[in-house]
RNA sequence: GGCUCGGUAGUUCAGUUGGUUAGAACGCUAGCCUGUCACGCUAGAGGUCGACGGUUCGAACCCGUUCCGAGUCGCCA
């Protein structure tokens, strides 16, 4: 497969026992030199591997340094039994040299050692990613990147979907995430925005009859970073279809996700179909709408018991507690340190009480308990001898997040995560609308092209709080991979829905206008989402960062500090977009 | 924007109650070494302790301000 050419004949990852005997050249990046004295060994390394070569003569080692590129020529000889290196592809064998030229030099000073780059600090490693990339694990990542987003390109295809391009410069939308905003130079005072997602032109794809897309698009979004939210831009793989229902879209992803984490991972991965969690349920029992499956501890509700209480700090309050089978043998240290934790996300305390062998419960909870609230307490949390149960008291909308964060610390310190296995699931089900706490007006709580469930009557006749959307995420040991909805393709539906979030007919035109307009001429019901790709390489790789899998990203302040973006730009370049900036 | 943690040699880090000349490992330079693969051994170079101000006889260490980084909350329909 390699072109054979003055550089070389063979890759380095390629050499074999086949090989042994012949005259062979290979180049690539010299990662280590080890000089005995009268023998050396370095080791060259390409994209596909690396091999040893031998030299007997140190004069051939002149201007050869660590990293700088190379091409060597030399015979493929078999290594003795005692010296072959199991831990690569071309152990068997080594090149015994007879001659080495250099192709680019090598400044001495690295920033940081390739072979441990991972482990410099990340403003180091993003201003000199080129080199950053070179190391083997990092490598790895992207062309594991590659083969991911090339399969999900076949597969969606094999499934009948295709791949349509869409704009970059667009406009500006005023739901959601902050845009990232470009000047235009014909249209004084204008602006493109690049596309949060392809959401509307994906809807407006369905319109016109392209009954299945899909895309591997590229997301803009002017949020704060997180570990596992690339700041700027993400990849999606965003797909629509038409006359589709909620569960022909799960039976799509299901079919890609299942087959992808099957393909390129050795972890046990959910079968189809995944488990559907009522997002009201997800957040009582998991304390997330993005619940770890992988975590079997689960979260119940005591508010009730607790209406009339002499503890104080869970009076009135939102009450959960957490059954931890078998943790009262735990020592006094464990419990400090969950203590401690609860403090750190702003917790007050952290009650908790042991189940002794005669079903008594001890612990500082214990004492402002009555009889009946004991028996209840034991009833509904299943609790058996040794048991622990944690109780988590605040307001309403602090308590299910906080219990969620002590249901996952105290899984984690007990080890009782399955590190082997992808727990997939959808939730399913929520609220169309939520209580905006500044305005105390109606918002949406998601996206607002959902279809409420029920349709025009439901929004005509139910609180608006109770009306739930066809409005779903997919989620993954965790981490949300993608939310998704059946759309709203029925223009008087969207009105209403829109009226009841605070706007007017006039502003659904004026904001939304080729949606609305191209949903009176015969839209199609359709639903779809967009599993982000970058978090699937993340879970894949089993990263902690997001920047792991992309070639080049940006820091967390959304900086490119290897090419220096954001920049300042000329006075000419700002005079022909019409912008003066403000000293 | 809030909170938490961090910034000491090229890199990763240690640094006692504030006390002599700020250390280690890796890397780098020089020398030795014929089978290593994190080679080994010897020696050497390498520091404005993020910056500024303060307290003190004396500050890497204490205080204040500020810059930078990471994480997190807000935010991300």
């Amino acid at each position: 497969m390699t072109h054979e050419n003055r550089y070389h004949t063979h890759t380095c990852g390629e050499l074999s026992e086949n090989n042994i005997g012949q005259n062979v050249r290979v180049a690539g990046w010299v990662e280590n030199i080890r000089d005995h004295g009268g023998i050396l060994f370095l080791d060259i390394r390409d994209h596909y591997g690396v091999v040893q070569i031998v030299i007997h003569d140190d004069r051939m080692l002149r201007d050869i340094t660590r990293q700088c590129t190379v091409t060597c020529a030399g015979t493929v000889e078999l290594r003795d039994e005692s010296t072959v290196n199991p831990k690569i592809s071309t152990g068997t064998v080594e090149i015994a040299a007879s001659e080495l030229t250099v192709l680019g030099k090598c400044k001495h000073n690295l920033p940081f050692d390739v072979t441990t780059s991972t482990e410099t600090k990340g403003e180091l490693r993003l201003m000199y990613r080129y080199l950053d990339l070179r190391n083997p694990k990092v490598h790895k990542n992207l062309v594991l990147r590659s083969q991911v987003i090339s399969f999900l390109r076949r597969k969606m295809e094999d499934m009948g979907f295709m791949e349509i391009q869409t704009p970059i410069l667009s406009v500006s939308s005023p739901e959601g995430a902050r845009d990232y905003l470009i000047p235009s130079r014909k249209h004084h005072g204008k602006f493109y925005a690049l596309p949060q997602a392809p959401q509307i032109f994906k809807q407006l794809l369905m319109t016109s009859g392209f009954d299945k897309y899909f895309q591997i698009a590229p997301c803009f979004r002017d949020e704060d970073a997180r570990a596992d939210r690339s700041p700027g831009e993400f990849y999606q793989l965003d797909f629509e279809m038409a006359f589709a229902t909620q569960e022909d879209v799960f039976a799509v992803a299901e079919e890609v996700l299942y087959e992808a984490f099957s393909k390129f991972t050795d972890k046990k991965v959910s079968k189809p179909p995944f488990v559907r969690i009522p997002y009201a349920e997800s957040m009582l029992k998991y304390g997330t709408d993005k619940p770890d499956l992988r975590n079997p501890l689960e979260i119940i509700d005591l508010s009730d018991l607790f209406v009339e209480t002499g503890f104080k700090p869970f009076l009135k309050k939102t009450v959960r507690a957490i059954n931890v089978p078998g943790m009262a043998s735990q020592s006094k240290g464990f419990f400090e340190k969950m203590f401690d934790y609860a403090i750190s996300i702003g917790m007050k305390g952290l009650g908790y009480v042991k189940v002794m062998d005669d079903m008594s419960l001890n612990g500082p909870i214990d004492k402002f308990l009555s009889d009946e609230q004991r028996a209840e307490i034991i009833r509904r949390a299943g609790l058996k001898p040794g048991d622990v149960l944690y109780f988590i008291g605040d307001d309403a909308k602090n308590a299910p997040r906080l219990a969620g964060q002590i249901r996952m610390e105290v899984a984690r310190r007990l080890g009782l995560i399955n590190e082997d296995e992808f727990k997939l699931c959808f939730v399913v089900d929520f609220p169309m609308y939520e209580i905006d706490e500044e305005t105390g007006a109606y918002a949406f709580t998601h996206n607002p092209f959902s279809m409420p469930q029920g349709g025009l009557e439901a929004l005509n006749t139910k609180n608006p709080d109770e009306i739930l959307a066809y409005q779903y995420d997919i989620v993954c040991n965790g981490v949300e991979l993608s939310s998704g909805a059946v759309r709203n393709h029925d223009t008087e539906t969207m009105i209403r829905a829109f009226e009841i979030a605070g706007y007017g007919e006039e502003e659904v035109k004026e904001k939304f206008g080729a949606l609305y307009s191209a949903f009176q001429y015969g839209a199609p019901p359709h639903a779809g989402m967009a599993p982000g790709v970058d978090r699937m390489l993340m879970l894949m790789t089993g990263e902690e960062n997001i920047r792991e899998v992309i070639a080049f990203p940006m820091n967390s302040s959304a900086q490119d500090l290897m090419l220096g973006s954001p920049a300042e730009v000329t006075e000419q370049q700002l005079r022909e977009v019409h912008i003066r900036i403000r000293k």
